[in-house]
DNA sequence: ACTTTACTGAACAAGGTGTCTGTAAATGAA
DNA sequence: TTCATTTACAGACACCTTGTTCAGTAAAGT
């Protein structure tokens, strides 16, 4: 009943060659014979598991965004007392153990479209945790919650692009977090000569 | 000695038949033939114009670059005296004029390639005025200002694609750069109960 | 009017796609 | 071990898109 060793490998096989192969020379470079001879693995056997090459790259994309859920479920749920930015250190961390998947998301590979579902998925999640968090403290936010989270969400994509993009990074992801919030909530950092006016 | 009408027709034919395909199907979706049938074009005229269907669309995007930059020019020349946002409404006007433009390279059409191109372009300047600033000002910035301009540049690329993409505009462009610069320089509007413990 | 230039329509080879064979081999169960 | 099932395989197939070429035609510019 349990599912067949083979199948298992030829699906891994295919995923990781096309991941490879995406960072290598983009994903519409790619044909699909490219993709199955860095699997080892007949063309045939390809079409038996994906539509195409969308639906391939569509599920490895999916795979890291349940994962990164996974890991979000916990930390968020135990955020209530504040904002305190664990939930974008837990997304650094796993960012560094998937460096490469990361990468060609965020370089949006694949029409964007992967990229925008993530974005927009971090989008929605916090904008609907600010909604409740102001709701809960009975404030009347001064700023459409959908845009500010926006914001926020931009700034992380951002610095997580920076960070993941980096031969050798320059800075821990601890420290990536505690400017990311000082920035965000006080806008430190810009006392250097960048000013405003007023 | 001048160009031909023809030429000039054609080109912009094809120009902004392949903005409204994208638009409307996705870049990587259309043919060439689409593209010249919506053009009123012999496919044969297609080629001798461009190469192929990326090189024309990197026309298109070029020339949307080149026109933010012309129109950035001397809004920055002008504004040595602080940080005042001069340029983030620049280009959000500019943004309200080539909307469709901007759609397709904020979306991250054709590999994402225009959307890296754009946010490079700017994320480079930023930088580059982010030193000369604190040069000039005689202080040593506290932070990596590559770094900094990458949140900065996220933050507003954030705003615009949430603005760009909106069926009715919620808020005018006057409204979103005050909102980007309290809360890039202070950090305000965070105060609705989302505040960190510290 | 005349020359130059650009558009046209059609044909072409090359290469990728997605589907479908029949066959061989690996697998899990009896 | 044996057997039925499942999967992988190699190859062939029609179809589509690409990019190039070329002779014929129309429309610029001067």
């Amino acid at each position: 009943m349990a599912e067949d060793r083979r199948t298992r490998r030829s699906r891994r096989a295919l995923g990781t060659a096309l991941v490879e192969l995406v960072l290598e020379r983009g994903f519409t470079a790619l044909t699909v014979e490219d993709i199955t001879e860095r699997a080892d693995v007949a063309r045939a056997t390809f079409y038996a598991h994906c539509r195409d090459k969308e639906d391939l790259f569509a599920r490895v994309t999916a795979d890291l965004l349940t994962g990164l859920a996974a890991r979000l479920e916990p930390v968020v749920a135990d955020s209530e007392v504040g904002f305190t930015g664990k939930p974008v250190l837990e997304m650094l961390r796993h960012a560094r153990e998937e460096r490469d998947q990361y990468r060609i998301v965020l370089r949006g590979e694949g029409d964007g479209k992967p990229l925008q579902m993530f974005v927009d998925a971090l989008a929605r999640a916090t904008a609907e945790e600010f909604r409740a968090r102001a709701e809960r403290n009975a404030v009347q936010p001064r700023i459409d919650p959908e845009l500010l989270a926006r914001v926020w969400v931009g700034e992380q994509i951002a610095v997580l692009r920076w960070w993941v993009e980096q031969d050798v990074p320059s800075l821990p992801a601890e420290e990536v977090v505690r400017m990311l919030l000082d920035l965000a909530l006080h806008g430190r950092y810009w006392a250097s000569g960048f000013e405003s006016r007023a």
